[in-house]
DNA sequence: TAATGACAGACTAATTTGGTCTGCGATAAA
DNA sequence: TTTATCGCAGACCAAATTAGTCTGTCATTA
Protein backbone atom coordinates (compact mmCIF):
# COMPACT_ATOMS: atom_id res chain seq x y z
CA UNK A 1 0.00 0.00 0.00
CA UNK A 2 0.91 3.46 -1.00
CA UNK A 3 3.82 1.68 -2.93
CA UNK A 4 4.81 2.60 -6.74
CA UNK A 5 4.76 -0.21 -8.85
CA UNK A 6 7.67 -2.42 -10.43
CA UNK A 7 6.52 -0.84 -14.02
CA UNK A 8 6.76 3.14 -12.33
CA UNK A 9 10.24 1.60 -10.78
CA UNK A 10 11.48 0.47 -14.17
CA UNK A 11 10.60 3.31 -16.31
CA UNK A 12 12.35 5.94 -13.78
CA UNK A 13 15.24 4.04 -13.51
CA UNK A 14 15.23 4.18 -17.63
CA UNK A 15 14.79 7.71 -17.83
CA UNK A 16 17.18 8.58 -15.69
CA UNK A 17 19.43 6.46 -17.90
CA UNK A 18 18.39 8.56 -20.76
CA UNK A 19 18.54 11.68 -18.58
CA UNK A 20 22.36 11.09 -18.82
CA UNK A 21 23.17 10.29 -22.06
CA UNK A 22 24.92 12.46 -24.32
CA UNK A 23 22.69 14.65 -26.96
CA UNK A 24 22.15 12.48 -29.99
CA UNK A 25 22.47 9.63 -27.86
CA UNK A 26 20.23 6.70 -27.95
CA UNK A 27 19.18 4.24 -25.55
CA UNK A 28 17.40 0.59 -27.08
CA UNK A 29 15.20 -1.52 -25.29
CA UNK A 30 17.44 -4.50 -24.95
CA UNK A 31 20.22 -2.85 -23.24
CA UNK A 32 18.32 -0.79 -20.48
CA UNK A 33 16.63 -4.83 -19.87
CA UNK A 34 19.79 -5.75 -19.44
CA UNK A 35 21.58 -3.17 -17.23
CA UNK A 36 18.84 -3.54 -14.71
CA UNK A 37 17.69 -7.14 -14.68
CA UNK A 38 14.68 -6.22 -16.25
CA UNK A 39 12.31 -9.01 -18.06
CA UNK A 40 12.94 -7.33 -22.34
CA UNK A 41 9.22 -7.23 -22.90
CA UNK A 42 7.84 -5.55 -20.01
CA UNK A 43 10.20 -2.35 -20.34
CA UNK A 44 9.37 -2.53 -24.15
CA UNK A 45 5.58 -1.44 -22.65
CA UNK A 46 6.58 0.88 -20.35
CA UNK A 47 8.73 2.35 -23.05
CA UNK A 48 5.73 2.83 -25.49
CA UNK A 49 3.73 4.43 -22.71
CA UNK A 50 6.20 6.91 -21.94
CA UNK A 51 6.39 7.37 -25.69
CA UNK A 52 2.75 7.72 -26.17
CA UNK A 53 2.84 10.41 -23.30
CA UNK A 54 5.14 12.80 -25.20
CA UNK A 55 7.92 12.08 -22.66
CA UNK A 56 10.48 10.36 -24.49
CA UNK A 57 11.44 9.98 -28.72
CA UNK A 58 11.30 6.63 -30.25
CA UNK A 59 13.75 6.44 -33.28
CA UNK A 60 11.98 3.03 -35.24
CA UNK A 61 15.16 1.22 -36.65
CA UNK A 62 17.77 -0.92 -36.40
CA UNK A 63 20.60 1.14 -34.51
CA UNK A 64 17.87 3.18 -33.14
CA UNK A 65 16.07 3.42 -29.11
CA UNK A 66 14.80 5.69 -27.55
CA UNK A 67 15.64 9.33 -26.56
CA UNK A 68 14.49 11.88 -23.76
CA UNK A 69 11.56 14.39 -25.98
CA UNK A 70 11.88 16.60 -23.56
CA UNK A 71 14.98 17.84 -20.54
CA UNK A 72 14.96 16.39 -17.71
CA UNK A 73 14.27 19.10 -15.32
CA UNK A 74 10.85 19.27 -17.21
CA UNK A 75 9.98 15.48 -16.64
CA UNK A 76 8.41 15.16 -13.65
CA UNK A 77 8.16 11.95 -11.57
CA UNK A 78 4.44 12.57 -11.26
CA UNK A 79 4.39 12.83 -15.29
CA UNK A 80 6.15 9.51 -15.42
CA UNK A 81 3.77 8.22 -12.59
CA UNK A 82 0.70 9.07 -14.73
CA UNK A 83 2.24 8.32 -18.20
CA UNK A 84 2.47 4.64 -16.92
CA UNK A 85 0.09 4.06 -14.74
CA UNK A 86 -2.83 6.38 -15.05
CA UNK A 87 -4.31 8.98 -12.74
CA UNK A 88 -3.42 9.24 -9.30
CA UNK A 89 -5.46 9.49 -5.96
CA UNK A 90 -4.51 8.20 -2.69
CA UNK A 91 -8.32 7.13 -2.22
CA UNK A 92 -10.39 5.83 -5.28
CA UNK A 93 -13.42 8.75 -4.84
CA UNK A 94 -10.72 11.05 -5.81
CA UNK A 95 -8.94 9.57 -9.23
CA UNK A 96 -11.99 8.50 -10.78
CA UNK A 97 -11.71 5.29 -10.39
CA UNK A 98 -14.51 4.68 -7.61
CA UNK A 99 -17.91 5.53 -9.16
CA UNK A 100 -20.03 3.89 -6.62
CA UNK A 101 -18.06 4.51 -3.00
CA UNK A 102 -20.89 2.99 -0.41
CA UNK A 103 -19.26 5.30 2.43
CA UNK A 104 -20.08 8.97 -0.24
CA UNK A 105 -23.07 10.04 2.21
CA UNK A 106 -21.71 9.36 4.85
CA UNK A 107 -17.80 9.97 4.21
CA UNK A 108 -16.31 12.90 6.86
CA UNK A 109 -12.72 12.50 6.20
CA UNK A 110 -12.76 13.31 2.30
CA UNK A 111 -11.43 16.67 2.69
CA UNK A 112 -8.04 16.34 4.43
CA UNK A 113 -7.33 13.29 2.63
CA UNK A 114 -7.72 15.08 -0.44
CA UNK A 115 -5.42 18.07 0.89
CA UNK A 116 -2.46 15.43 2.22
CA UNK A 117 -3.14 13.90 -1.58
CA UNK A 118 -2.33 17.22 -2.96
CA UNK A 119 0.94 17.61 -1.03
CA UNK A 120 2.21 13.99 -2.42
CA UNK A 121 1.33 15.03 -5.78
CA UNK A 122 3.29 18.24 -4.88
CA UNK A 123 6.27 16.76 -3.95
CA UNK A 124 5.96 14.15 -7.16
CA UNK A 125 5.10 17.12 -9.19
CA UNK A 126 8.60 19.29 -7.83
CA UNK A 127 10.94 15.92 -8.32
CA UNK A 128 12.62 15.91 -11.77
CA UNK A 129 14.33 12.77 -13.27
CA UNK A 130 17.25 15.14 -13.58
CA UNK A 131 17.21 15.64 -9.56
CA UNK A 132 16.63 11.40 -9.43
CA UNK A 133 19.95 11.29 -10.48
CA UNK A 134 21.78 13.96 -8.93
CA UNK A 135 23.12 13.76 -4.76
CA UNK A 136 21.21 14.28 -2.02
CA UNK A 137 22.43 17.64 -1.25
CA UNK A 138 20.73 19.16 -4.37
CA UNK A 139 17.66 17.99 -3.21
CA UNK A 140 17.52 20.06 0.06
CA UNK A 141 14.51 22.19 0.08
CA UNK A 142 12.70 20.29 -2.58
CA UNK A 143 11.92 16.85 -1.27
CA UNK A 144 13.71 16.85 2.07
CA UNK A 145 11.07 17.98 4.64
CA UNK A 146 13.73 18.82 7.12
CA UNK A 147 14.71 22.13 5.73
CA UNK A 148 11.09 23.37 4.55
CA UNK A 149 10.10 22.42 7.78
CA UNK A 150 12.71 23.73 9.83
CA UNK A 151 12.73 20.69 11.85
CA UNK A 152 14.16 17.19 11.16
CA UNK A 153 12.06 13.77 10.41
CA UNK A 154 11.91 11.75 13.47
CA UNK A 155 9.98 9.44 11.64
CA UNK A 156 8.21 6.73 14.61
CA UNK A 157 6.66 4.84 12.54
CA UNK B 1 -1.55 2.65 -7.15
CA UNK B 2 0.14 5.47 -4.22
CA UNK B 3 -3.34 3.82 -3.15
CA UNK B 4 -4.92 3.45 0.93
CA UNK B 5 -6.06 0.17 1.06
CA UNK B 6 -10.17 0.29 2.20
CA UNK B 7 -8.76 -1.19 5.40
CA UNK B 8 -7.12 2.18 6.07
CA UNK B 9 -10.07 4.19 5.09
CA UNK B 10 -12.66 2.28 7.48
CA UNK B 11 -9.96 2.20 10.00
CA UNK B 12 -9.86 6.51 9.68
CA UNK B 13 -13.44 6.48 9.82
CA UNK B 14 -13.89 4.63 12.54
CA UNK B 15 -10.97 6.72 14.52
CA UNK B 16 -12.64 9.78 13.49
CA UNK B 17 -16.05 8.91 14.60
CA UNK B 18 -14.90 8.01 18.23
CA UNK B 19 -12.58 11.17 18.33
CA UNK B 20 -16.07 12.52 18.23
CA UNK B 21 -17.23 10.70 20.78
CA UNK B 22 -18.16 12.39 24.75
CA UNK B 23 -15.84 10.89 26.94
CA UNK B 24 -16.56 7.51 28.26
CA UNK B 25 -18.90 6.62 25.41
CA UNK B 26 -17.82 3.83 23.46
CA UNK B 27 -18.53 2.68 19.73
CA UNK B 28 -19.05 -1.15 19.02
CA UNK B 29 -18.42 -2.55 15.20
CA UNK B 30 -22.16 -3.40 14.41
CA UNK B 31 -22.98 0.43 15.05
CA UNK B 32 -20.03 1.48 12.91
CA UNK B 33 -20.09 -0.99 10.14
CA UNK B 34 -23.88 -0.06 9.73
CA UNK B 35 -23.29 3.25 9.62
CA UNK B 36 -20.71 3.36 6.99
CA UNK B 37 -21.77 0.22 5.20
CA UNK B 38 -18.86 -1.37 6.23
CA UNK B 39 -18.66 -5.52 6.30
CA UNK B 40 -18.98 -6.13 10.12
CA UNK B 41 -16.46 -8.73 9.86
CA UNK B 42 -13.58 -7.11 8.02
CA UNK B 43 -14.32 -4.08 10.10
CA UNK B 44 -13.61 -6.09 13.21
CA UNK B 45 -10.95 -6.80 12.27
CA UNK B 46 -9.28 -3.63 12.06
CA UNK B 47 -10.51 -2.66 15.33
CA UNK B 48 -8.50 -5.66 16.50
CA UNK B 49 -5.26 -4.43 14.66
CA UNK B 50 -5.74 -0.91 16.17
CA UNK B 51 -6.70 -2.11 19.78
CA UNK B 52 -3.56 -4.34 19.60
CA UNK B 53 -1.18 -1.58 18.40
CA UNK B 54 -2.36 0.50 21.27
CA UNK B 55 -4.50 3.40 19.80
CA UNK B 56 -7.54 2.32 20.74
CA UNK B 57 -9.21 0.25 23.77
CA UNK B 58 -11.40 -2.36 23.61
CA UNK B 59 -14.60 -3.16 26.28
CA UNK B 60 -15.67 -7.07 25.57
CA UNK B 61 -19.12 -7.04 27.38
CA UNK B 62 -22.05 -6.29 26.28
CA UNK B 63 -22.83 -2.57 25.65
CA UNK B 64 -19.19 -2.60 25.22
CA UNK B 65 -17.47 -1.31 22.09
CA UNK B 66 -14.15 0.64 21.66
CA UNK B 67 -13.13 4.03 22.19
CA UNK B 68 -9.69 5.75 21.87
CA UNK B 69 -6.73 4.78 24.33
CA UNK B 70 -5.21 8.30 23.26
CA UNK B 71 -6.44 11.75 22.54
CA UNK B 72 -7.18 11.95 18.81
CA UNK B 73 -4.63 14.95 18.55
CA UNK B 74 -1.52 11.74 19.29
CA UNK B 75 -3.07 9.49 16.76
CA UNK B 76 -1.30 10.50 13.53
CA UNK B 77 -2.80 8.48 10.31
CA UNK B 78 0.64 7.32 9.93
CA UNK B 79 0.53 5.27 13.11
CA UNK B 80 -3.11 4.16 11.67
CA UNK B 81 -1.46 3.21 8.60
CA UNK B 82 1.39 1.19 10.24
CA UNK B 83 -1.19 -0.88 12.68
CA UNK B 84 -3.55 -2.04 10.09
CA UNK B 85 -1.23 -2.45 7.32
CA UNK B 86 2.26 -2.90 8.41
CA UNK B 87 5.27 -0.74 7.60
CA UNK B 88 4.70 1.60 4.52
CA UNK B 89 7.36 2.01 2.49
CA UNK B 90 7.15 3.88 -1.89
CA UNK B 91 9.55 1.03 -2.77
CA UNK B 92 9.54 -2.37 -1.30
CA UNK B 93 13.87 -1.67 -0.68
CA UNK B 94 12.83 0.63 1.94
CA UNK B 95 10.21 -1.21 3.53
CA UNK B 96 11.57 -4.48 4.27
CA UNK B 97 9.56 -6.37 1.63
CA UNK B 98 12.20 -6.91 -1.13
CA UNK B 99 14.49 -8.84 0.40
CA UNK B 100 16.32 -9.52 -3.11
CA UNK B 101 15.93 -6.55 -5.52
CA UNK B 102 17.27 -7.51 -8.73
CA UNK B 103 18.26 -3.70 -9.39
CA UNK B 104 20.06 -3.39 -6.27
CA UNK B 105 23.64 -2.51 -7.52
CA UNK B 106 22.36 -0.82 -10.26
CA UNK B 107 19.98 1.38 -9.11
CA UNK B 108 21.23 4.98 -8.71
CA UNK B 109 17.82 6.35 -8.10
CA UNK B 110 17.25 4.96 -4.77
CA UNK B 111 18.16 7.39 -2.31
CA UNK B 112 15.75 10.45 -4.10
CA UNK B 113 12.90 8.20 -3.67
CA UNK B 114 13.54 7.95 -0.01
CA UNK B 115 13.67 11.12 0.22
CA UNK B 116 9.98 11.83 -1.61
CA UNK B 117 9.11 8.98 0.90
CA UNK B 118 10.10 10.40 3.80
CA UNK B 119 7.75 13.56 3.06
CA UNK B 120 5.27 11.45 2.62
CA UNK B 121 5.72 10.17 6.01
CA UNK B 122 6.17 13.22 7.51
CA UNK B 123 2.83 14.08 6.03
CA UNK B 124 1.13 11.51 7.29
CA UNK B 125 2.80 11.43 10.71
CA UNK B 126 1.54 15.69 11.02
CA UNK B 127 -1.80 14.49 10.23
CA UNK B 128 -3.66 13.53 13.39
CA UNK B 129 -7.64 12.03 13.23
CA UNK B 130 -8.50 15.07 15.15
CA UNK B 131 -7.64 17.08 12.06
CA UNK B 132 -9.21 14.52 10.02
CA UNK B 133 -13.06 15.24 11.37
CA UNK B 134 -12.00 19.71 11.24
CA UNK B 135 -13.02 21.92 8.97
CA UNK B 136 -10.37 22.57 6.10
CA UNK B 137 -8.77 25.99 7.33
CA UNK B 138 -7.91 24.55 10.50
CA UNK B 139 -5.57 22.28 8.63
CA UNK B 140 -3.81 24.91 6.76
CA UNK B 141 -0.19 25.04 7.17
CA UNK B 142 0.21 21.36 7.92
CA UNK B 143 -1.00 19.47 4.71
CA UNK B 144 -1.78 22.36 2.44
CA UNK B 145 1.32 22.91 0.53
CA UNK B 146 0.14 26.36 -0.76
CA UNK B 147 0.71 27.65 2.88
CA UNK B 148 3.48 25.75 3.36
CA UNK B 149 5.49 26.49 0.30
CA UNK B 150 4.32 29.70 -0.33
CA UNK B 151 3.01 29.19 -3.53
CA UNK B 152 -0.04 27.22 -4.96
CA UNK B 153 -0.22 23.77 -6.24
CA UNK B 154 -1.00 24.02 -9.71
CA UNK B 155 -0.95 20.26 -10.44
CA UNK B 156 -0.65 19.83 -14.44
CA UNK B 157 -1.00 16.10 -13.63
C1' DT C 1 16.26 -7.71 -48.45
C1' DA C 2 17.58 -9.10 -44.05
C1' DA C 3 18.60 -7.66 -39.45
C1' DT C 4 17.28 -4.63 -35.86
C1' DG C 5 14.31 -2.59 -32.83
C1' DA C 6 9.77 -0.36 -31.93
C1' DC C 7 4.58 -1.39 -31.75
C1' DA C 8 0.62 -4.12 -30.24
C1' DG C 9 -2.35 -7.06 -27.74
C1' DA C 10 -3.87 -11.41 -26.00
C1' DC C 11 -2.82 -14.38 -22.44
C1' DT C 12 -1.22 -16.48 -17.90
C1' DA C 13 0.77 -16.32 -13.28
C1' DA C 14 1.60 -14.28 -8.98
C1' DT C 15 0.51 -11.25 -5.40
C1' DT C 16 -2.31 -8.32 -2.84
C1' DT C 17 -6.57 -6.98 -1.25
C1' DG C 18 -11.27 -7.61 0.15
C1' DG C 19 -14.49 -10.33 2.11
C1' DT C 20 -16.69 -14.74 4.28
C1' DC C 21 -17.35 -18.39 7.60
C1' DT C 22 -16.99 -20.57 11.92
C1' DG C 23 -16.13 -20.93 16.57
C1' DC C 24 -14.26 -19.34 21.09
C1' DG C 25 -13.79 -16.11 25.18
C1' DA C 26 -15.13 -12.25 28.30
C1' DT C 27 -18.52 -9.69 30.70
C1' DA C 28 -22.63 -7.78 32.62
C1' DA C 29 -27.43 -7.85 33.10
C1' DA C 30 -31.47 -10.49 33.89
C1' DT D 1 -26.04 -18.81 37.03
C1' DT D 2 -27.57 -18.49 32.65
C1' DT D 3 -27.73 -15.99 28.45
C1' DA D 4 -27.33 -12.36 25.16
C1' DT D 5 -23.92 -9.18 23.60
C1' DC D 6 -19.75 -8.06 21.76
C1' DG D 7 -14.72 -8.64 21.26
C1' DC D 8 -10.99 -12.26 19.75
C1' DA D 9 -8.92 -15.39 16.44
C1' DG D 10 -7.80 -17.72 12.36
C1' DA D 11 -8.75 -20.47 8.38
C1' DC D 12 -10.66 -19.89 4.11
C1' DC D 13 -12.25 -18.06 -0.47
C1' DA D 14 -12.97 -14.42 -4.09
C1' DA D 15 -11.84 -10.47 -6.60
C1' DA D 16 -8.77 -7.22 -8.24
C1' DT D 17 -4.38 -5.66 -9.32
C1' DT D 18 0.19 -6.30 -10.79
C1' DA D 19 3.85 -8.78 -13.08
C1' DG D 20 5.39 -11.28 -16.64
C1' DT D 21 5.02 -14.26 -21.07
C1' DC D 22 4.12 -15.29 -25.80
C1' DT D 23 3.37 -14.27 -30.51
C1' DG D 24 3.41 -11.52 -34.18
C1' DT D 25 3.49 -7.02 -37.10
C1' DC D 26 5.53 -2.71 -38.83
C1' DA D 27 9.27 0.73 -39.80
C1' DT D 28 13.96 1.77 -41.00
C1' DT D 29 18.43 1.36 -42.76
C1' DA D 30 22.68 -0.84 -43.70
Amino acid sequence: MLKLTKKVDYALLALNLMAQNEKGEVSNVREIATLYRIPQEILAKVMQKLSKAGLIQSHNAPKGGYSLKLPAEEISVLKVLVAVEGPVGIVSCSDGTDKECQQMDQCDIRSPLERLQNNILWFLEALSIRELGQEPAVLKGVTDGSSVFGQPLHHKG
